[in-house]
Formats: C-alpha cells, structure tokens, sequence
RNA sequence: GGCGACGUGGCCGAGUGGUUAGGCAGAGGCCUGCAAAGCCUUGUACAGCGGUUCGAAUCCGCUCGUCGCCUCCA
C-alpha cells in the first residue's frame, strides 16, 4: 500500500484514489518564457516517477499538468524582444517537450493551455464576484481571502501574523493577501474581454480552472515544489473552497535544487539549465541523481555530481549489458523465490523513498553480479530481471544507445586482438594506448573483447 | 519580524531508540599476459553543550551554523 506525505496536514495517508483504479493527478506545469531550470527537472522527474510507480502498481493514472502561456513574464521578455507574448511562449514551450523527451518523462495525458481556457476562467471568475468572495477592484478582480473559511492551511503558519506585514498590500486590494483573479489589461496588452473589464487571468485561477476542467471538481493529487505550496497552491485552494469543491486529496510538495546548499537560481553559474546539464550529460544521470536523494530533501547538484551519477549509471549498464546474453537465454530459468522485488516495492511505498529503492539495486546488482561469477545463472537472471523492472519504474532503463565505434577505432581493435593473439603483448598494449588516447576502452571479455567510449 | 527545514565519515545521501544503508572517490586482495569489468576486504561518522533512557545520529532543552517560505518562482 502506497502511502504519501500530505502537504496539507503534514501527515502520511494511505493513496487510496477516489474512483479506481484511475488515479487523478494534476501538476502545475511550466510558465514558458524561458529555457526549462533544473528546478523543473526534478519537479517533472519526480512526478514522472510517482506516475510510473502508480502505474506499475495497476492504477490507470489520468495526469494532467498545464502550460502557462499568458503571464506577466512573458509579456515582459516578449516586449523586450519585440516579440508577440504567444510566439514567445510556443517557442519555449516545443523547448519544454523537447527537453521532457530527452529526459525520459512520460508525456501527461493532458497538457492544457492557460490561452484554451479563458472562457471557462472568465466563468469561474464571474461565480466568485457573484457569491460575493471576489471584487472588482480598479486593476483587477480579486478574491477576498477572509471570506475563506481556513485559508492558510497549506502555508501552516498563523496568518494574522502574515497579514501584519506589509509587503504585499497594495491600494488596490482590501487587504494584503487578497490575490489577483483576473488583471485589466494596460495599453496595448495581451487581453481578452471580460464582463468585468478586458484583460488576462491571474495565475492562481488558470489552474484551478484547468484541473477540475480536466479530472473533475475532485481528484487524487495535486503537486509541485516546496514553493508553490504558498500561496499559489493555497489560493487555488481557496477559490476551489469557495466554489464548493473537493479538490485534491492529497498536496504533494518536492524540495528544491541547490548548489553548494543555496537554492539554485539564474545569478549562480552552474547549471542554471535543463538543457545544458542534458547537453553534458546523460539525461539518465540526472535521473540517478534525483532518485538517490528522497523528493522532499535538498537536492545538491553540481557537475562533480553529475560526474558520479555518470560512473554509478555505468555500473547499473554494465550490469544490464552482461546480463543481456542469460536474459534472452530460454534455457536460463527464472527464479520465482526472489524477495528484492517487494523490498523495492515497500521502500516506494513508504513516500516514494527512493534512495532506499536505488540502494535495493545496487544491492541486488551486486548479488547478481556474483552470482554470474560463480555460474549461478538462475539467481543472476532473475535478479537482472526484476533489476530491469525496477529501473524502468524509476525511468532508468539502459540506453539502447548503439555506440557507433569509428573505423579506424576498430581496425586498432583489431590489431590489438591480432597481437595479442601472437602473444606480442608489448604491441597489444601500445594499441590499447593509441585506442585510449582517441578515447575509446578495449575489454577483453569471455566472448572476445569489447570497444566503448571511455 | 513571523513560520519552517536542516546540520551524518573525502563527497553525495539514507537513517523516525538497540544489529554494516547505498553510491562515488580512496586503500588492499582475487581474477587478468597486463588492464578493464566483476567479486572480496577496508571507513567505527553523526555541529556543540546539557538532559531523558539499561541504551540516542535517532527523544527533550539550550547554543552555534546553514537554508527556505512569507513577493514571481519547481
């Protein structure tokens, strides 16, 4: 039984989805104004193993996640480009799939656009200055958060203590927490009409629109990063609330990216890119490197890091590629008997603990590995099965990546093999330099010898 | 100022009162013509000071330090 942690109570509950077995979750997606953080990619990695757990234990999960295309910062770099907002946002958003596809993330069954739902946002709008919990200010519609009942609940903090300061108050709200739901358009902006006044939806509003749009007024899961448990997700809820719907049962939070302990941001020079850090390095390292660490911990990345998560990542295909002949091998039987399966099973279950799940694999890699060096072939192939099972619940699975090995890279190889065949191990070894100097590993193996990248 | 998280061996990172987490890096060994890969062995860590307990990294208090949210933010 899956149980997870639950942001709006702080408690772990058991996932018991509301009409199984569809499992209905909804995960704020991206505002495209720029290239994707590494922020986004643990957020995106995170659910997408979520997801795959769910999956693999049966339930038919209905994930939904949006795409802000109409935002303040996007009329802000689309002005400064001169640009129109919605050209900018398409060229980061075929940026944002891209980026998804090299990171292996399971496309959500719905990626709605904030643009798509205006109409229905300008409707829910309307029901909340109708049931007088929002007004119409001479900027904007906002909600009014005192009419909410518990608001506050997501942001566990007392706040009467929040609302004393003044930092967010503005003349144009009844008090300081209040939130936009709708901005009037200045001159020339992006806008659409409204029966309160032309304009764009605020962002707290698209979403709430877009997921009880999608999955219905209640459904399973709602998440995103630490950061966006307030306000964002609290002012979702509050408008959710005030209409009267059930909303998620379940608010999960995943924590931040750092570097050298401080939350990655654009001023620090690391990687401040999904696309760069995949342009380095294998996107699976990335994975690794999320996985090791539990979702709601600090995560620290940096390329040493990245580095290790290359070297561990190698060991995990090396496995895969030895087991490779035992496993197409019929004749091989499988051992039914084998417990690493469910250890796997119960550190996901225990809130998604994947570093206990990881550690499970590398164990079982290590057994499977001696096992194939004693010739126990049944106990290796079945723990590089399930070993299998589990790396593609994580979305570990080895790259099928074909290294093209160079011409002249395998005629040395060749060579090599030729010399050392006539036991002219000096010759041998000099090619094995050459080969190295170019970049490339010869390994004698059992079935001959092997040339990769090194 | 309010709220919260955290300080673990060279690095990352688990650990929610009592037996080796795991990975990477390092050392020794086995295997190998030599390597690589693999296997075996090797790390007695838990910010500091008190306290609770038969027993604490794990609970309590204090101190120091780091970080986050409270404003756009994954």
């Amino acid at each position: 039984m899956l149980r997870l942690y639950n942001s709006l109570l702080g408690n772990n509950i058991a996932v018991a989805p509301l009409s199984p077995p569809e499992f209905k979750m909804y995960v704020c997606g991206p505002t495209v104004y720029d290239f994707p953080h590494i922020g986004h990619g643990r957020s995106v990695l995170t659910f997408d193993i979520l997801r795959r757990y769910l999956e693999h234990k049966g339930f038919e999960v209905n994930h939904a996640s949006n795409v802000t295309d109409v935002d303040d910062k996007i009329i802000e770099r689309a002005r400064r480009g001169s640009q129109h907002p919605i050209a900018l946002a398409r060229k980061y958003e075929e940026i944002w799939w891209a980026e998804m596809d090299r990171l292996n993330v399971l496309k959500p069954k719905s990626a709605p656009r904030a643009t798509d739902w205006i109409e229905q946002i300008v409707d829910m709008v309307a029901t909340l200055v109708g049931s007088g919990v929002a007004y119409i200010s001479d900027d904007g519609v906002y909600m009014d958060v005192s009419q909410v009942e518990d608001y506050g609940l997501l942001a566990q903090q007392d706040l009467s203590k929040v609302q004393s300061s003044e930092r967010n108050a503005s003349e144009h709200k009844r008090q300081s927490l209040d939130f936009a739901l709708w901005k009037f358009a200045k001159a020339d902006e992006l806008t659409w009409s409204s029966p309160f006044g032309d304009g764009r939806p605020g962002w707290h509003s698209e979403c709430v629109v877009m997921s009880t749009g999608i999955l219905g007024h209640d459904f399973d899961l709602h998440g995103g990063g630490l950061d966006l448990r307030f306000p964002h997700h609290e002012n979702e809820r509050a408008q959710a609330e005030a209409l009267g719907y059930g909303f998620a049962q379940i608010w999960m939070h995943h924590g931040f990216v750092e570097s050298q302990g401080v939350k990655m941001s654009k001023s620090l020079g690391n990687f401040t890119t999904l696309t760069e850090m995949l342009d380095l390095y294998d996107p699976r390292a990335y994975r690794l490197l999320v996985v090791r660490a539990h979702y709601r911990s600090p995560l620290e990345v940096t390329r040493e890091l990245a580095e290790e998560a290359t070297s561990a990542l190698r060991r995990l295909d090396q496995f895969a590629q030895r087991m490779g002949p035992i496993l197409d091998d019929p004749t091989v039987e499988l051992d039914e008997s084998g417990s690493f399966l469910s250890r796997f099973e119960d550190a996901m279950d225990n809130d998604l603990d994947t570093p206990a799940a990881t550690r499970e694999i590398f164990e079982a890699v290590k057994s499977g590995n001696a096992a194939f060096d004693r010739g126990d072939f049944r106990t290796a192939k079945t723990l590089a099965s399930q070993v299998a099972m589990a790396m593609k619940v994580l979305g570990l699975q080895p790259g099928r990546v074909e290294e093209s090995i160079p011409n002249e890279i395998a005629k040395l190889a060749t060579l090599r093999m030729e010399a050392k065949r006539s036991r002219d191990f000096a010759a041998a070894d000099a090619l094995r330099d050459q080969i190295h100097a170019a970049g490339y590993l010869v390994e004698d193996t059992l079935e001959g010898y092997r040339v990769r990248k090194s």
